[in-house]
DNA sequence: CAACTTTTTATCGTTTTTCGATAAATAAGT
DNA sequence: ACTTATTTATCGAAAAACGATAAAAAGTTG
């Protein structure tokens, strides 16, 4: 079972974005924008993803990557 | 304010995968696949995308899209 | 090193929402 | 007309995002 993961640190960088700024911009808390950077939360809502895609002008392709598992 | 759209129909058709099949094989009701294919629901586990991506052998970034709002 | 900023981790509580079960309606196919 | 597939609708329960807060860890700078 694969699974899905999200990497956010190469377009923060691409748009010299900190976690505190994307949080501020998203309008979620940097506490809860940790989280979602690490992987810790195994559900997005839309409106989040939407904000972090049109903040850091990206498409979710460019953040969410499908990891199947070696086997 | 833009969203995140979903678009499952391309893919499942490019796999011949009906709604049935692909709700079975992900492990969710036909039902609720639907109304994640209908764009219902403004969130999405990571396991359920994961299973979608995994049966219909593609990325997130080929059925999520974000579409930003004429203006 | 010391002071400061940023990020991460940890609890707790609230609110939101997926998802299931079920039934019914609509659409599509034979 | 009959059968199958998909969509819509309600209700309820389980899961989980997110906020608030505090604290720890990591990184930065003089």
């Amino acid at each position: 079972m694969g699974k899905i993961v999200l990497e956010l640190d190469v377009m923060m960088a691409k748009r010299h974005m900190s976690l505190g700024e994307l949080a501020e911009i998203v309008g979620i808390t940097n506490v809860n924008l940790s989280k979602i950077k690490n992987n810790k939360v195994n559900a997005i809502r839309f409106s989040t993803l939407s904000g972090i895609c049109q903040a850091l002008d990206c498409e979710p392709g460019d953040i969410l990557k499908y990891v199947p598992d070696e086997e």
